[in-house]
DNA sequence: TGTACATCAGTGAACGCGCGTTCACTGATGTAC
DNA sequence: TGTACATCAGTGAACGCGCGTTCACTGATGTAC
């Protein structure tokens, strides 16, 4: 072996990292293998050492998120054993705060290129339907089980965090950009509290009412 | 005047009309001038005849998208004078509509474009927050001018639709694509019903919304 | 231990294609007389 | 009314650049002896 055994696999990552980051930033036709491979501290030639095609590396970039989004984020701020419930709050807050917003690079690839990937093959696909599937888990536990209206809520927190995301990243008025992600923040972290319990019981679908209580 | 006076007109709005429905379908590096002047039955040296860039086209078919929208359509829907609530219901109604899922060509921008837009210039940015702010106007006019939430209510509403058809024009799992949209539209319609009314009184809103958009 | 060799990650020039843009030209049509 | 002319929307070939991809080559390092 002329090099160290994993010497061609941390390359390999770290090609893949820097092209995530390009990626969320620019989308897939603004970043060049060039840009890429620079980036990575190498040169365009040995891109194909590694992957196949340019659109191999989308779609290995697009996976890779999953692992460095504000998941691990959330995780990080709790240090203590943290409940189900604040985990996912705190990942509402997370992913619709100011500084979430303002640095693109560790924007959710959900907020940062949904219409590259709606337009892009099978596997980058698959790739975001996972994020899709992690983040609906979390907001999935912190309902209790008993809840019946546990998975409508989850998805209802979702789509929330990426409507807000979605819309403040695509609008220039800052004014918007504040209050579409705080009127999203609030009712995801009123649902996430429970609150408008006592109507549930009944028959009907009683939408969750304000009382988010945050004090930490 | 060698042609009728609205001749240039004319077609200067059939090249925009093709333009946005190839925009909307394939993004705006996917969409060469070639494809857009052939789809306007033209050829490609005219284009300059009437744009000064490919990116000022862009700009004009973004802007052009405000009069094609689920809006016209809801309004079609509602053949006698309707209410400012069903107007708003019927326009999420169809916003997460199967239909409009499956019909790229008539996607709202803010589905079908968000990445392509969020990197784009000055312009496209503008058209986008006008459609935006005619969502708004719908949706918050279907809420009493009396009722002290009823620009955060409309401001959910609009996460709700572009949240959820975001994430499914993203997803490949027939069953996320239909269970989110679903959840948006019923959370959506139950809020512009005004259930839950009841259960709003002042006291509980006022305090708490403040802290719940404190981010950490 | 030292040396020759084989391997293969990485290099950088080159190729080919697509596309945005330019430009000299065409030809249909309104206007002047 | 008919004819010559001017205008300008539209044509299509050509240019130039960027980028994905290929390829012959380099040189650092592990292995064999």
């Amino acid at each position: 072996m002329p090099y160290p055994a994993d010497h061609k696999a941390k390359t390999r990552a770290r090609i893949v990292q820097h092209a995530r980051v390009l990626f969320n930033k620019r989308g897939f036709d603004q970043v060049s293998i060039d840009d890429v491979m620079k980036a990575a501290g190498l040169t365009r030639g040995g891109f194909y050492h590694h992957f196949a095609s340019k659109d191999d590396l989308y779609a290995e970039a697009v996976r890779s998120f999953s692992s460095c989004n504000p998941f691990a984020k959330a995780r990080a701020e709790l240090d203590h054993e943290p409940s189900r419930v604040e985990l996912a709050k705190m990942l509402v807050r997370l992913y619709l705060a100011d500084e979430t917003l303002e640095d693109v690079e560790v924007h959710c690839p959900l907020v940062a290129l949904p219409s590259d990937v709606a337009r892009a093959g099978l596997k980058p696909r698959a790739a975001y339907t996972q994020i899709v599937q992690s983040m609906l888990r979390v907001f999935r536990s912190a309902f209790p089980e008993t809840d019946p209206r546990r998975e409508e809520k989850a998805r209802l927190v979702l789509n929330l965090c990426v409507g807000g995301m979605v819309i403040a990243r695509t609008t220039d008025d800052p004014e918007l950009r504040k209050s579409l992600r705080a009127a999203a923040r609030a009712e995801g972290l009123a649902l996430l509290s429970g609150d408008g319990k006592v109507q549930e019981t009944e028959k009907e679908r009683a939408p969750s009412r304000r009382r988010a209580t945050v004090t930490r």
